[in-house]
DNA sequence: TTGTCATTTTACCATATAACGAAATGATGC
DNA sequence: GCATCATTTCGTTATATGGTAAAATGACAA
């Protein structure tokens, strides 16, 4: 009870945890794709996979060589499904989130196996402020 | 926005702070009367207040000698309300969180000046059968 | 003003946590 | 079987956090 509530609300109470969560509202991705976009170690990005799939906020599921994780669909307990609903609700505005997003479309439009073996260089994104083309054709 | 959710999740991924904020449900109380149920150091009991504070989750208000705290009623940011009302929907048949309700009852029918004084000793409550005792130390 | 007393702040300790690199794991495909 | 490679586990480090005792604060009463 307590316990649990614990364990699931921790597991949200960090800010590499929401992004991943965020990320995942927009469908599964692969531990690489989410190392992708947030920029840490891979056993880093790993552990808080596991941190978020023992607060049943997270499911994995193997596909060939990569592990997809992506949103709790069954109820793991009584308090994930409730978080995850409180995320959703939250954050959508927020810059890091909707950076995340910008590059998680990147991410997505770049084959696996090269996003896996270069990172983020593989992305033919510009990062640091020249020819960034917006939404609206402006260049940052 | 990621920096304030942080703020007011960590606040709550704390089972201490979890019981002073269910404490709170039913009502205004002051740092003794919570330091009483939970039995832990005033100054701890103090410093989870000022977090919960700082979180938006509860606001202060002195009065004569003793400072009252209640669940947050002005909105301070985004997130506080959520969070309260996931947690108000939660908990309510932990065993931990309803014990701490029966305590609240003998506390509340306590005097402050001698709950203050004395702390759980004043209460005159048998904590490990459910029998009550009465006001002068008798035993139901 | 001065003392009292509930509360807060400070200083400190032990434990928990986030990060990393390096080594181990385990499924795939030759 | 054996090599490859994405992912996980291990070992370590730096920082954050929960707890306490003791000192500081600040409102009230005398």
């Amino acid at each position: 009870m307590l316990e649990t509530f614990e364990t699931v609300a921790k597991a949200i109470a960090d800010p590499s945890r929401v992004r991943i969560l965020k990320l995942l509202e927009g469908g599964q991705l692969c531990v690489c794709q989410i190392t992708a976009v947030l920029e840490l170690a891979p056993a880093t990005v790993s552990k808080h996979l596991t941190a978020l799939k023992t607060a049943g906020l997270v499911q994995q599921r193997r596909k060939g060589k990569w592990v997809y994780y992506r949103l709790a669909e069954r109820q793991f307990n009584a308090y994930a499904a409730s978080f995850l609903a409180l995320l959703h609700a939250s954050l959508a505005d927020d810059p890091t989130v909707t950076e995340d997003q910008r590059v998680l479309a990147a991410v997505n439009a770049t084959p696996l196996q090269i996003l896996c073996d270069q990172g983020r260089a593989a992305l033919s994104i510009d990062f640091h402020a020249s020819g960034v083309t917006t939404r609206d054709g402006e260049t940052v």
